[in-house]
DNA sequence: CTATTGTGTATTGTATACAAACAGCATTCG
DNA sequence: CGAATGCTGTTTGTATACAATACACAATAG
């Protein structure tokens, strides 16, 4: 996208996703478009975007807010994300090229290396179970399926909410992604779809612990 | 949304769907700012509206083309709708309420009436189970499974394709839609499940065959 | 003859001005 | 009182002008 209009987009995200525009706000183009350095155009594509993604939504009268997310649609999300990278696994099993396995594991050993240490390195682990999945969505072949899982995991609940970074969920993570990889290895496309509905079912438990108990959500991410 | 833009939208997807607009073409905004009668500023709003729905592909450089579906796109997209609807019956069968059941049955009588007669009414037909899904997915009580499934049904490949309209088909798809009715009295998640995606699967079947025997695509529609 | 660079045209991106619609509040009428 | 109506500032929608960028094709250098 342009220059303008991806600013605007990324800027107001970021706004978003830090707490600064809190949930239920009214969002104003006007006052956006100032505080991007921007005019209203490419604010509001920036906002039909976000719209798209539900980070935004409209009322009845054309008025923008910052999504409100209930807990039920936490729930809901985490588990269309189940199904949907469940399915991405069982699609990738089958399809997952040698090259692709190398670069799975080769990010789980960085997974494991960011969690052996004195102190665990979460920034690392983060970036490569980022990469992790987005190698098996790459080897599931499916560009609808990687749309539709980005929009269930690009929400703000998502990335700012839970886990508690004790290495035990860490731990189990790195452990349910060489299970992973023994599946794809045995192309065994049921055995990936239970570990990763397993997956994601964990982080999601993890992530209902950790706000029953008042985690910072800030600082908080999924480790699935 | 406002009317200028609804407009828009409405007129290029039409042109789409019919064909008007082939897939592959290039389109330019001012053209159909034109020939819609508004300026490129709505346009734009529907073409990015579009986009997000897969109508609308853009290259690296910004150009807009209408989207081209390869057989393994549509493969791919009944693939994850049968996994969503089958998803959302498993949800509709433990919440479902009694008025829903009520208009369930009263469509589906609506849909056995109009494949009855001497000629099949195929419009009445069509309308009515579009609402008997509706309701499915009304009761899922998903708002987010709700977009994504409008995403991989409202697509060209499924709305132009498939459906020969010959009884048998037809009488199949009452006839699930009976069995669905069973599973929510009976409020069984798993069957209701597995009904729906044999159902969808079957008309998968329906159009890869009525597909492959060259059937006028543009007066097709899924029987599902 | 091929590759590369330059130039003009076509197309999209952005800013701005103006029009339409809405929200809040006061006022009026039942 | 309470509901309905009209006024006014605020916010969003649309049109248009202009800027930036991409594409096609020609010219030129190697």
């Amino acid at each position: 996208m342009s220059r303008a209009s991806e600013r605007a987009y990324g800027q107001i995200r970021n706004m978003i996703l830090s707490g600064e525009l809190s949930p239920g706000t009214q969002i104003r183009e006007e006052q956006l478009a100032e505080s991007c350095g921007v005019s209203r155009t490419p604010v509001r594509d920036a906002l039909r975007r976000l719209e798209a993604e539900q980070f935004i939504r409209r009322s009845d009268t054309q008025r923008s807010f910052v999504a409100d997310w209930s807990i039920s649609d936490v729930e809901d999300a985490f588990q269309l994300r189940a199904m949907l990278e469940a399915h991405a696994a069982k699609r990738a099993a089958t399809r997952v090229s040698w090259d692709q396995l190398e670069r799975l594991r080769s990010h789980n050993k960085a997974i494991l290396k960011s969690i052996s240490g004195e102190r665990t390195d979460v920034p690392t682990f983060i970036e490569h179970n980022r990469l992790f999945h987005a190698i098996i969505l790459e080897a599931a072949e499916s560009e609808r399926l990687s749309i539709m899982l980005a929009q269930v995991i690009e929400q703000p609940v998502v990335l700012r909410t839970a886990l508690q970074y004790d290495r035990e969920n860490l731990q189990r993570s790195w452990h349910e992604h060489e299970e992973l990889l023994a599946a794809f290895t045995h192309r065994d496309a049921d055995w990936a779809s239970a570990v990763m509905t397993s997956h994601i079912r964990r982080a999601f438990h993890a992530y209902a612990e950790a706000h029953k108990h008042g985690a910072d959500q800030k600082h908080d991410h999924i480790a699935a």
